[in-house]
RNA sequence: GCCGGCGUAGCCCAAUCUGGCAGAGGCGCUGGUCUUAGAAACCAGUUGAUGAGGGUUCGACUCCCUCCGCCGGCACCA
């Protein structure tokens, strides 16, 4: 063992013989149990960051932490390699996104690699490799066939600066997810998965994640799914001779609808206009509208409507009521029609407000009141009593709404209905670095999909990305231009390409079998290694990913390839690590490195004092963020991996420190510094009945007392920070023993026995967070095999027992005194030695106690009256 | 507006789930040992109305209620 740490030598070392030993590869094996460890694959984006650190070291922890625990550990790694981003830099740099992928998976392979984290890389997936999207192909196949995916007409999102269509999911808020650009609405014909088809099925499994995915992910994912129970109601329109249907969860106050609202696009708008005075304006106005919201953001809307003219009938009680077209009822939601209650809706409220529609009063407040529909200052949205609601007055509203969805059933003016806010998946892109659709267009057969034998269809290479209109596909003849499968008539390929939540709906079962050309997945492997038993990534993907790959599970459930229903047993979702940010107030200056600051917190260009900016997410443009490898080179992977871990509980921020990081650095040397003074003395025997000094005893003590708590801390709940300072503890006590055998003249044999014993349970707890030095270190101490071969330290409760207590004395709850007695002493010992107590003597002035509380090995309080 | 997270020492954070002496660990700072000096290393020291108020309890950082502050997500979903 050197007599230095040099953590660039120990981490090179390590990392050939795990990649020459194969040391990380697994293949199954029934006779153990499995662990599928996964952190969401990387985006090649082109360069490593600290988010990748932080989720990797996490996975890493526990998959060492489980395999030295014996279980079998799946722990593979992929690439996440198609989409807009590649294509978009491509574009400006003159390239093709498939070597700017390639370069891109190289360079970042490299960095991952040098993090030393314990990847089965056999098992890499690349999701732009035609091996891989081929099976995307074959899974749009049989989902066509199913009936699961479908092409429709469609508005889609588009982002203008980007050329693209996004789902909605991607155009929340009305802009671009990734560049913020307001989204525009474009027609086109568009391949939908009916996931909705699976709405209740996506709900109903939330409730088997609870307690096992955090919360909020869950509910992220039920308020997206918004489940909302209600009815249809149908208002008759005479004077055209039609219908409108709405949508309510609350026909209880159909009595109080002052108006029929529908969205500007809403189909029936032409026909009630038709014929009225001012249909032209209405139809200009709605058109405004709609206009308006392609700017997006529809909830900083003041609202705004107009009177069609047209009236229909209230069919609960006959009254006319006036049809207006208004920029808050959406169209996609719903029937796209609404009917207004202002006294139990707040936005019907306003909007009756605003344009002076009458009100009435439907139901009494929660504590039975009724007041005037005139003195109303907001709605009221509660579940109340009914009043002036002709025969269902004075019902609850729960049995109001009840009877009256019945009535309406009846007499078949409406029925009761369930309306989702999910909506179908739309999976079509329209532009060329993703996967091909394999499909074909026949004027005679219509959509015929590839025969599976031609599979995949492999995008064609030296495209031209720079199209005006379409996708750079359509511009490619050869690519274009086929024969028909079916009757081998010219026919057209299907420029699409699929959105890439498709790829990574799937990729941790192509894990599993990664280089089956057969199909997808062998059934049996994917059977022993899923579900996935851990998955650490980001809360950025709580909606979309994680829905989506649920969805394509129960459909691959459906298929018979799976037989489980939730893919994800446990969830974790990493913090974001931060940073404080620096900005000069001179606007030429603006943000600065850390290294453009000086110690006095100024300008290092001009010379004025600097903002120092809120602790915040790592980012190019604030010039807060830290580069991994440039971390690696000063200190070594592992103390990047034990600061990170160290900073904070892995789900929560956590704030990126210069000294911190030096510290974890300067902790590794200190843990190696100990190490090497014992290593080569001879340990002694350590069975009982040996007398051991007091030192000796103590260390014995606190080394199973802090496997016993690392170990808790790891199983129970991932609290890697506190296991870390646990080791850090550890270390303490190993040093401070060190320092009393320095005392003497030599080391006895039974001391060394009791260092080694301390030393080697440190080096195996280190192992999950600084894997490296602790290889390192257990081959120093002469064991022939990697640490993978070993096994997690045990305790025995006896040794980690101690031998006598400090109990604290309360007088009335306040600390008076403390006692020491023995471990096991009884609660009548306790109370017999706190009353004997000078301070509970002097405290009772000769009374008697009202009551003693006695918490064993903790304390005991004494209260008197 | 709704939902969630957080608030403990100069700073990052433990202890909160399961009520029991507020402090494990790290950073910083101060002093010392060593050194020509510094660095490193080691040793010693360093701090508190647990955001506020109320309730339950023998006892509250912990449980309940009402607020405040910061952060994040969702938001006209009828």
């Amino acid at each position: 063992m050197k007599e230095k740490y040099f953590p660039k030598e120990i981490e090179a070392k390590w990392q050939k013989r795990w990649a020459e030993e194969k040391t990380f590869e697994v293949t199954e094996d029934p006779s153990r149990p499995k662990f599928y460890c996964l952190e969401m694959l990387a985006y090649t984006s082109g360069r490593a960051h600290i988010g990748h650190v932080s989720n990797f070291t996490i996975g890493d922890a526990l998959s060492w932490y489980k395999r030295l625990r014996g279980f079998n550990v799946i722990h593979p790694f992929g690439w996440d390699s198609f989409g807009q981003p590649a294509e978009t830099a491509a574009i400006k740099d003159g390239t093709d996104p498939e070597k700017f992928t390639r370069d891109a998976i190289a360079y970042m392979k490299w960095q991952f690699q040098r993090m030393g984290i314990s990847y089965d890389w056999s098992r890499e997936v690349a999701t732009c490799d035609p091996e891989y999207y081929k099976w995307n192909q074959w899974f749009f196949i049989r989902m066509f066939e199913r009936g699961m995916l479908y092409r429709k007409l469609s508005p889609v999102n588009w982002c203008p600066k980007e050329d693209i269509s996004l789902s909605n999911e991607q155009a929340s808020g009305g802009v671009c997810w990734r560049c913020s650009t307001p989204v525009i609405q474009k027609e086109l014909m568009q391949w939908f998965a009916r996931i909705t088809d699976y709405a209740d099925q996506l709900l109903d499994g939330l409730t088997t994640l609870e307690g096992k995915w955090p919360d909020r992910v869950i509910t992220m994912q039920r308020n997206w799914i918004g489940k909302s129970l209600g009815a249809h109601v149908k208002f008759d329109i005479p004077e055209c001779n039609e219908s409108v249907t709405v949508f309510t969860t609350r026909i209880d106050t159909i009595f109080g609808a002052n108006a029929i609202v529908l969205a500007p696009e809403h189909p029936l708008v032409s026909s009630i206009v038709e014929g009225k005075r001012y249909g032209a304006e209405v139809l200009a106005f709605a058109e405004k509208l709609r206009a308006e919201q392609r700017g997006g953001r529809a909830e900083e809307l003041e609202k705004q409507g107009i009177f069609t003219g047209g009236h229909a009938v209230n069919p609960f009680n006959g009254e006319r009521i006036p049809i207006w077209i208004a920029n808050f009822v959406l169209i996609q939601y719903g029937t796209g029609a609404i009917m207004a209650v202002p006294s139990g809706d707040q936005r019907d409220f306003e909007f009756s407000r605003k344009y002076g529609l009458p009100f009435r009063q439907i139901k009494l407040t929660d504590d039975g009141r009724e007041i005037p529909a005139e003195e109303l200052d907001a709605a009221d949205d509660g579940w109340t009593t009914t009043v002036n609601t002709g025969e269902w007055s004075g019902l609850s509203s729960e049995e109001a709404n009840r009877r009256m969805t019945g009535y309406a059933e009846e007499k078949e003016i409406g029925k009761g209905a369930i309306t989702y806010k999910l909506r179908d998946w739309g999976v079509s892109r329209q532009r060329y670095w993703g996967t091909p659709v394999p499909m074909i267009h026949c004027g005679e057969c219509g959509i015929v999909p590839v025969p599976d034998a031609q599979l995949p269809v492999v995008l064609p290479k030296g495209v031209n990305l720079r199209v005006e209109g379409g996708s750079p596909l359509d511009h490619v003849p050869e690519y274009v231009n086929v024969t028909c499968p079916k009757c081998g008539g010219p026919a057209r390929r299907d420029t699409d390409t699929m959105d890439t939540f498709v790829d990574s709906n799937w990729y941790y079962f192509r894990y599993c079998d990664p280089h089956n050309d057969e199909r997808p997945f062998d059934p049996e492997k994917v059977a022993y290694w899923l579900p996935v038993d851990q998955y650490i990534g980001g809360i950025e993907h709580a909606v979309m990913h994680l829905i989506y790959t649920r969805y394509w599970t129960k459909v691959m459930r459906d298929m018979g390839l799976v037989k489980f229903d939730e893919p994800v047993s446990r969830l974790l979702t990493q913090g974001m690590i931060c940073k404080e940010t620096y900005q000069c107030p001179n606007p030429d200056h603006d943000w600065l490195f850390p290294e453009q600051v000086t110690a006095e917190k100024t300008c290092s260009l001009c010379g004025r004092p600097v903002n120092v900016g809120r602790v915040e997410k790592m980012s190019k443009s604030r010039k807060n963020a830290v580069d991994p490898i440039e971390m690696i080179e000063i200190h070594g992977a592992d103390a990047l991996r034990l600061f990170v871990l160290f900073a904070g509980p892995p789900d929560k921020d956590k704030e990126w420190s210069d000294t911190g990081f030096e510290g974890a650095a300067r902790y590794l040397q200190r843990v190696w510094r100990l190490a090497r003074k014992w290593v080569d003395r001879k340990p002694g025997q350590l069975e009982t009945g040996v007398e051991m000094n007091v030192h000796s005893r103590k260390l014995r003590r606190r080394t199973h007392q802090i496997i016993k708590r690392v170990t808790e801390n790891l199983e129970e709940r991932l609290h890697l920070n506190t296991c870390i300072s646990s080791l850090m503890e550890l270390t303490n006590e190993i040093q401070a023993f060190d320092a009393e055998v320095d005392k003497q003249q030599a080391a006895t044999p039974a001391e060394a026995a009791v260092a080694r014993e301390a030393i080697e349970a440190l080096i195996r707890m280190l192992t999950p967070f600084a894997p490296h030095i602790a290889e390192e270190m257990w081959e120093a101490y002469g064991h022939g095999s990697s640490l993978a071969q070993s096994q997690w330290p045990g305790f025995n409760e006896d040794l980690a027992r101690e031998e006598e207590i400090e109990v604290a004395v309360q007088v009335n709850g306040k600390l008076r005194s403390r006692l020491f007695a023995r471990a096991e002493a009884t609660e009548d010992e306790l109370r017999e030695k706190a009353l004997a107590d000078d301070k509970v003597i002097a405290a009772a002035a000769g009374r008697e106690p009202n009551k003693v509380i006695v918490v064993p090995r903790k304390l005991v309080n004494v209260v008197f009256k």
